[in-house]
This record gives structure tokens, sequence and C-alpha cells, in this order.
DNA sequence: TTCAAACATGACCGAGCGGTCCGGTTGATG
DNA sequence: CATCAACCGGACCGCTCGGTCATGTTTGAA
């Protein structure tokens, strides 16, 4: 059992870390995300033993999110729609915030922390996957992992762009929406990634 | 006039340089590079004021890659094929060097040196994306600019998968192309972004 | 009210960074 | 071959970083 303190300063040292990886990338130093939570230096590494730690714990919760959100969507009656919501949602998880998702999933190919909580949503487009194809609402040689990595793609498309541009994400989201349509369909020219690949 | 060892040991820098942003992302320290160029910290600093003038002059390089191609492929007399091959070549430049242009894309809206480099691969993409829809080719809806981020996006998607997945972004490319087809076309959300938000 | 365990704190550490600078070296020029 | 400006190298500087630790403070159960 946690002290109530503890707790306390767990939640506003979280909500610190997100604000600030969210504005300066993932190279701010503790000591700031420290300052901003009001809190001394030494309480952050009491609470995570490292940095990628921290910033995993954020990701994390990040991705449950969307996860619950798809779980609701899988109950849809009108699966192409549910997918569609579902990458909706993702999409602006990630361009929330900008700069720290980037630094979370470059960071993913060597923290196994950051790793081993990607592949909750990826079960969960499986499924929003499968029952959209048995619909013939999207083109039926795409698979959940491809709609997870299509999710960064579409927030990454604008990160060259400057900061107040509100939503234009929507704009390549709607675009990749377009690509999934079976009416589109052209072959693809590479197999689909395989979850070993991802899992890594 | 450069001296004979300045200009090889130029060259040398911005080839160790680049291997070495690809391989580690934009935070590889100056000695690093030195080191595997073979030469001294100090020489670096002889040839680039500061590390991001370094780094941008890469970038830069990278670009002008593209363009030549670019403005070759105007020429062509199938406008829609060469637009796929102009968007074809970006992403194979981007996705050779993973997270070095990352880096740079996000640099870009910080450094003006960076910034300056991406107008012309813009201009040349406005004058493909023209000619193919005026061809019909492509959807009318999309702009020079859409091209130039789409670019990254497709690259960007395999960031989170592991390193041996060679040729995956063709896939993701694939599926933007048949995004850009007019027969899939459903009206876009958002606004193109304009080149004072993309020029910052 | 008491008190031990859990917690917070910030001075402190070693390491590594980007960038500077000057003594020695090299290459073009006549 | 002689000369000298251009160039190289790496010790060096100031600084900031992630992480530790001894000391003082708070909490909650008894």
């Amino acid at each position: 059992m946690m002290r109530a303190d503890a707790v306390r300063n767990r939640r506003l040292l979280m909500d610190a870390a997100a604000a600030e990886f969210a504005e300066n990338g993932m190279d701010v130093s503790i000591t700031r995300i420290a300052t901003r939570a009001g809190i001394g230096k030494g309480t952050v590494f009491r609470h995570f033993d490292t940095k990628e730690q921290l910033l995993a714990e954020i990701f994390s919760d990040r991705l449950e999110e969307l996860v619950t959100a798809g779980l609701r969507l899988a109950e849809s009656d009108d699966p192409g729609a549910a997918l569609f919501e579902f990458m909706t949602i993702g999409t602006e998880i990630q361009a929330r915030d900008r700069s720290f998702c980037q630094a979370a999933a470059a960071l993913s190919r060597s923290e196994s922390a950051v790793h081993a909580s990607r592949e909750r949503p990826a079960d969960v487009a499986e499924t929003l996957v499968a029952k959209a194809q048995r619909a013939g609402a999207i083109r039926d040689d795409i698979t959940g992992l491809d709609i997870v990595l299509l999710l960064s793609a579409a927030s990454q498309a604008v990160l060259s762009i400057s900061e107040d541009a509100p939503g234009l994400w929507q704009r390549y989201l709607a675009l990749i929406f377009d690509s999934l349509r079976p009416q589109n369909a052209h072959p693809l020219p590479t197999a689909a990634p395989t979850r070993a690949q991802f899992t890594g």
C-alpha cells in the first residue's frame, strides 16, 4: 500500500512529465520535469528507476487509453466505421503529444518495457480488422499490424509543419482511409510485417 | 580554393556523420563522428560551425538528390508514373537513413538552415502533381506539399519495427498510392497546409 | 500520543557533451 | 627548396546530465 502523499506525487510527476515530453521532446532533463511537478529531483527516482522507465509508463498509459476505446468499438455493428474511429482515436492520441510518441516509438526498439505495451493495441486492431474485412468494409490484404503502423504514419506526417496546424493530421488519416477501401485495392508489393518483427 | 586534404577530410566527415546519424539517431557525439572519420575533433568544427549545421548540410544533400530525380521525372510523358516514382525515390532516401531524417525533419521547425532546403523538393513536387492532375492520374484535392509530407509518413510508419524489415516501407507507400487515385476519392476533412505553415 | 517505516529532498558525483584554442604539420606557390 | 598561410589535432573548458545518498520530514497504525 502506497502512502497518500506518494500517490499524489506520482500523479503530479506523470502529468508534468507527459506535458514536458510533449512540449520539448524526449531529451528534457529530469530536473525540469521535477521542477514543473513542484517536486524534488530525488523523488523522481524513487518512483521510476530510470528516465526511460518513466517514459515507458506514460506511453503505456496512452496505449491503454486506445485499447479501452478499441474494446468498446469491437462491439459496434458497423465494423468499418468502428475501425475508422479506432484509427482516429489512435492518431489523435499521438498527435496530441507530438514528439513524445515519436520518441517512444523509436525507443520501443531497444526498450522492452515500451515494447510489451504495444502488443495489446495490436491485438485489438487485429479483431477490428477481421470484423471489418468480413463485412467487406476494407480490403483483405491488410492486417492489424498494418493498422498500428499506419496510426503513427498519419500523425508523423505533419511533424515538419509549424505548430499551429490543428487537425491537419485528419487530412492524412482520411487519405489513408481511402487507401483501405476495397474498391481501390491494388496488389501490395511487400508482405505484411510479422508479429515477431514487431515484438522484436 | 580549399586545400586537397581539406576537401578529402570534409568528404570523410560527412560520410561518417551520415552513417553515424543513421545508426544512432541525432544525439551521437561529435567525438564519435570524428573518430569514425579518423579525424580530430577540432577539425569537425573547422568545417561546420555547429553540430546542427553539419546535420543540415547532410540533409540538404539528400534533398538535392531528390530534387535532381524530380526534375528529370518532370520531363516524363506519363505524369502519373512519374509522380509515383518521385515518391518512391523520396521514401527510399528517407528509409535508407531511418532515424536521421526523422531528426532532421523535427529540427526543421527550429533550424532555418534545414528549413530552407525543404523548399525546393516542395516546388518540384508541385509541378509533378499539377501534371499528374491534368492527366487525370491522381485526385484533384491534393497538393505538392501533401506529397512531401506523405513521403515521410511512409518511411516513418516502419520506425517501430525491428531493423531487418527491408523494403517494408514499400508496402505503405503502395497503400498511399492507392489513396491518391481519383477513383477512391472521398472529400478530405481538413484543408491542405499552406506554404507559410511549411516554411514556418 | 507515539514511533517506526515510508517518503521527500537537494547537495553531490562522475561522465560526457559541444565548443575553443594553440602548437605542430602539411600542402600549394614561386 | 623555401616559405607561409591553411589546416589539423587533442588537451582543455564550462556546463548539464542521469543517478545516488545521507539527512530531515510525513504518514498512519497502534
